[in-house]
DNA sequence: CGCCTATTGCGAGCTGGTCGCAACAGCAGC
DNA sequence: GCTGCTGTTGCGACCAGCTCGCAATAGGCG
């Protein structure tokens, strides 16, 4: 069960020495119990909703603090704000331009660019900062096949 | 010759029924002659260098206005702020989170991919938007292996 | 319980980019 | 070469998303 979750990270983020302040807590009880792909603005009024007076500086500066501790990840699904995952569930995404849909990318798809990346360049690849676009099936369907 | 390559865009655009100015000619001359990658600051730098009294939103439409047209592509290498190509010269980029650099991807890198993603998820991937990061070969040497 | 120090609330500030508006300048037609 | 229509420009105000400095606050160890 999530409050579970929420524990078990909270107490070994405690036996790392981090300082567990009403505010963090809630950051990673909505990261865990929330939606999907939350923005930093998202989180805030998920945090707000228990504890009004958190301000949006704190909650940047939180997720900021548990990525430097690789407990959280950020990624860009397109031109807005970033999107905030559980290090955990990280995973690669597939936005289409046209709905602005999120696929999340099947685990593998990437194994096989990063392979030969890593071979030809030399290069070792980290494919869930960004998002990969493109038109989603659907959306391909309806447009006008441009050139 | 370069100027050559100036003039026929700027005659192929004309014949399009694109009026061409002084800021749009020149924001054009930044990308067929400048560095590799500008940013608009750069572009603005390098219009303003030719025509001082060029407005930082001129070019910021002018980009759009060409992006729209097909002659401009921009892409985000990484936080900062966006780059600007030639659609001809459009391609994929890996830019290594340690040092920063870009590293152009080889055409048929990510060719393999969009048929995978094409052919499992009915999705048509455009590799060029956003770059995919990584570490570069001489980061990766360096950096202490993280977990 | 008390202390040390990390964290917070707050507001100002920053970057990268957008917008509305009146003045201006391409360029087609004469 | 001049004229007029209309797309562009310069300008400043504005916006989103995020960062920072500071004094006050609150974890959590002893």
């Amino acid at each position: 069960m999530s409050g579970d979750a929420l524990d078990t990270l909270v107490a070994s983020l405690r036996r790392e020495g981090v300082r567990i302040t009403t505010a963090r807590r809630l950051v990673l009880d909505a990261l865990v119990r929330g939606t999907p792909h939350p923005t930093a603005e998202e989180l805030l009024s998920s945090v707000r909703a228990m504890a009004p007076d958190v301000h949006a500086s704190t909650v940047y500066r939180n997720l900021d603090e548990l990525e430097r501790l690789g407990v959280v990840v950020h990624t860009h699904l397109g031109h807005g704000p970033a999107t905030y995952h559980l290090a955990a569930d990280a995973h690669g995404h597939l936005v289409c331009e046209a709905c602005g849909r999120a696929l999340e990318a099947p685990p593998d798809l990437f194994g096989q660019l990063a392979r030969g990346v890593k071979r030809r360049l030399g290069f070792t690849l980290h494919p869930y900062h960004f998002a990969v676009l493109g038109l989603c099936a659907g959306c391909a369907a309806q447009t006008p096949a441009r050139t």
